[in-house]
DNA sequence: AGTTTCTGTGCAAACGTTTGCGCTAATTTT
DNA sequence: AAAATTAGCGCAAACGTTTGCACAGAAACT
């Protein structure tokens, strides 16, 4: 069985109070002798004492632990990302519980409240959707909680996100600026935070540079990699295909490289591809791909930080909403169009 | 605060002895009335009730979560095995404590330690290096345990490993039978169970083919990109370079491809590569890639099971050693040589 | 009517910590 | 020498559960 604070009490001929000042460093504010310290000290370590976390936490209503809820651990982006997390909660003294919702909101509830059976000291989330009255309830709650990638403008809370409107528009811009005009985008989860924002971005680069949208260049329902397959197998199946495609995250990418493949055609010479998400063999696929890069260790560090400060900070937190810049990496999966940039030829 | 036993107990007017019974659907063993029950579940409901899982936990020496312990979450095998694990694991009622170790064991005895002081119900390891007394400990305490695509022949524990010798073997293999004599292999972390096994499928069946090793042929010392990236410029620099790279890992591959990018060689032409671990966007590489594909799914849908069969059976577990296929996924990552294999050839 | 059995519930201990308060004995002050 | 202070430590409650046991009243037997 574990030995406990008894154990050591009983070895050393002391109380189970003085073990547990002892071992807390509390010796001075207790007026503990240095032999009995010692004596303790000596006792615990040939014991090889152990504390219980649970009781500890139990008592002090504190677990030095922290909840990770991520859409799904598997994409590439959100791996990178946790594993920053994992680095910098463990220096800074806390475990993580990671929690998988596969972009479903009842999961992400239910994670939420198991998380906070589990006492864990504060969150950080990946949210899914658009609504957020279980985040509204953690807040209530008072658990401190950061939200990561994803945020809700109108929620008052932290959250750093990544600049995604602008990087969608620079993304669809550069592919106009090439010539492009007929450029569909594959969509994430709508009604996702990221989602939302980077077709937005898309559709104002296109409407600003006076090109119609064509409703069926907008597609996609998820960020999984079957969805990019099937929407690039149906958009290259139209009679009239669009000449390049933005992709909305790393594993639609992989999809439509799949699709485009299987098509036998050549990026960027048929198809053009831009990407969100600069995955680490980018530079290295058939077609280098051009792509918008997220600041993945910057974000995992300032959420922990964040979340830590929050911790800590006992008063009320002020939240910080912090957006990141995000870049736009200029490989070779685009084709350069005759320069005929003629708004008035897109039907 | 939050609502306890307590409260749901003054508020139906009962014990908190009845409440937990009634919670925990042990009416009929007890003998509630069914219409305490009622009176109770509703107070439940309408107080909106969680339990506390760290006094549950601390009663009941039962958390339900397991620890995870990995040697780098950002490794996209191990990320998508984590993820495997995670979905496995919750199905089952269990959360996961995620660990990273960096491939360092003073930090994999840290997080044992911390992870049992936390009170995990057991663990599912992949253990950097060849000792394992800190493994053996926990054996001696009877947590219930698995380890994961690293084992310990001599341990006597439950474990679900891929058949690496197999697989390097037939990856250096299929090389020679390509023509190939001037084979280097870079490995993983020496003394890692996966990294000794491949490295003696590479060195076995270079013997079985009669060719004589070269020393300045076997280089790396970790399954990191930058370990990649030196040892291929290193080998690219040599006066008598390799025809041939086994990586042993994707990301040892990853740092290749940029040695060889810079270098601006072609692969297959100027170069061949087969790689351990089939990345996603293996196929889709500038050379699609000849590699050793692990059956990730299955290894953390085993490992998860074996853990939980293991948790649930009070008994002495008989342990189990798995081993699984893996498979050589042939592309187009390697050429083909004259078919002068004459092994006097190779000094 | 007296004894047994059964129904339904509560008491209290236990899990391993932490910590406010109080107590004794030694030391210092007057 | 009496009073006051201080040094050093222990008691016991509390955190929120679970569960063996006890117990009161009702029902069922003899």
């Amino acid at each position: 069985m574990a030995v406990t604070l008894n154990d050591i009490a009983n070895k050393a001929g002391v109380s189970v109070s003085t073990v547990s000042r002892v071992l807390n460093n509390k010796t001075k504010k207790y007026r503990i002798s240095e032999e009995t310290e010692s004596l303790i000290l000596k006792a615990a370590k040939k014991l090889n004492y152990r504390p219980n976390q649970l009781a500890r936490g139990l008592r002090l209503k504190k677990t030095h632990t922290i909840g990770l809820i991520v859409p799904d651990i598997s994409n590439p982006f959100f791996a990178h990302v946790t594993r920053i997390i994992q680095t910098h909660a463990y220096q800074a003294g806390y475990s993580l519980i990671v929690c998988n919702t596969d972009e479903d909101i009842e999961t992400e509830l239910e994670q939420v409240e198991l998380l906070i059976s589990k006492g864990v000291d504060g969150f950080i989330v990946m949210p899914v959707g658009t609504t957020f009255t279980h985040i509204k309830k953690l807040m209530d709650d008072s658990v401190p909680l950061v939200l990561l990638d994803r945020s809700f403008d109108d929620l008052d809370t932290s959250s750093v996100v990544v600049d995604n409107y602008t990087g969608a528009y620079k993304a669809t811009e550069y592919l106009i600026s090439m010539g492009h005009s007929r450029i569909a985008v594959i969509q994430g989860l709508p009604d996702t935070y990221t989602n939302n924002a980077r077709v937005k971005g898309y559709l104002d680069a296109l409407k600003d540079a006076g090109i119609e949208v064509n409703r069926n260049y907008i597609v996609g329902k998820d960020f999984r990699k079957e969805n990019g397959y099937i929407e690039t197998k149906i958009l290259l199946g139209l009679e009239q295909p669009p000449t390049a495609i933005f992709t909305t995250s790393d594993l639609i990418t992989l999809g439509a490289l799949e699709a485009v493949s299987e098509e036998k055609l050549i990026i960027p010479d048929d198809i053009s591809l831009v990407s969100f998400d600069d995955v680490d063999f980018a530079p290295f696929l058939f077609a280098p791909l051009t792509a918008v890069r997220q600041p993945k260790e910057i974000m995992g560090e300032v959420a922990v930080k964040l979340l830590i400060d929050g911790l800590k900070s006992k008063g009320r937190i002020d939240y910080r909403k912090i957006v990141l810049k995000s870049e736009l990496v200029v490989r070779s999966s685009v084709k350069k169009l005759a320069n005929t940039v003629n708004p008035a030829a897109v039907s």
